[in-house]
DNA sequence: ATATAATGCGTGACAAGTCATATAATTTTT
DNA sequence: AAAAATTATATGACTTGTCACGCATTATAT
């Protein structure tokens, strides 16, 4: 530490340009803006967080489940919808029993108040989506996937793999 | 609520597979996976946090800088870094005074333990991007980040612009 | 020159995720 | 049939992210 280093702002701004080529950095960006944005669209639709929406979308769209479907669905850890659901049952959108066949199983239902939350949200929802299409051809949407996939992919294969593979060479 | 529908397995089959179409959808696993695998790599790389990770990269690529340029590159709040500085101040990574000129800045700067602790990281995470690289060719890279890039200004489009939009067609 | 507006940062409150671990119920092994 | 493994769920602890608000400090207007 001797003579303290001056900011440099060119230093910054092609830092901050090099990043934005950086996937990995991109991510987290675009994420918790489509959070955000989805927030924002729910608020104009009844005020469900996004747990319940998608959730309440689950089971108008494919009738009734367990945790652990809602959990496939959503592609997220079951404890979310262990600690959302009993706020939902609390407002009536949900009504939740044991499964008889199989005692660990919790079988989730919609109730007529949950529905009614969802026919609120779901317009606004479905706004939202074709918005995008307004954006984004269905071709380039297409594109957008199969690209999401190998990167979804990549980013599922674990670490040591990817470590070893490299060690490998 | 007469008779409790009953579990549809084929309904649940297809409500997922559509849902792998719904980019909103995909998004957040998307960004869970790969800030788990950014973990995992760092664990590998000596145990930095990603806030950590991304300050020191900054700051050892870029020079010092004040908590707002650190929050601008890595595109997101300054809350987090006003939180995650502290403990990085505690740990010798990094040092911080109020820029004399303008009393409301803090810049940051990394010391020398900050910077082995990078050094430590880097190698480990440039191998991540390189295994990316051998996963997806420099052009398909490119096209996923020009995709990006106009998802996300869809993204952050402000709910009331995108609904406005839709109600005057 | 002084009132007003904007900026930088800290902090509280919250949402959405993760993981690890515990418990009860079911399946599989032996 | 009993022991061992697996599965479904709940819960505690943690990280990354948001927003809103307050307090200094600086910049702008009148």
């Amino acid at each position: 530490m001797t003579d303290p280093e001056n900011i440099d702002p060119a230093r910054i701004r092609e830092r901050r340009a090099q990043e934005e080529l950086n996937i990995f950095s991109r991510l987290p960006a675009v994420y918790a803006a489509s959070r955000v944005q989805g927030q924002r669209f729910l608020q104009f639709g009844g005020g469900l967080s996004i747990v319940e929406w998608r959730t309440l979308w689950d089971l108008c769209d494919a009738g009734p489940m367990t945790i652990r479907d809602l959990a496939a669905i959503q592609q997220s850890d079951h404890s979310l919808l262990s600690r959302a659901l009993p706020e939902m049952h609390r407002k009536g959108y949900v009504t939740s029993h044991r499964d008889d066949r199989d005692k660990r199983q919790t079988i989730v239902e919609v109730t007529a108040k949950g529905r009614a939350a969802y026919e609120v949200a779901a317009p606004v929802m479905a706004r939202r989506r074709a918005a995008l299409r307004e954006v984004l051809t269905e071709d380039e949407i297409r594109q957008f996937l199969a690209l999401l996939d190998r990167v979804e992919a990549f980013l599922r294969t674990p670490a040591d793999d990817l470590l070893d593979m490299e060690m490998a060479k």
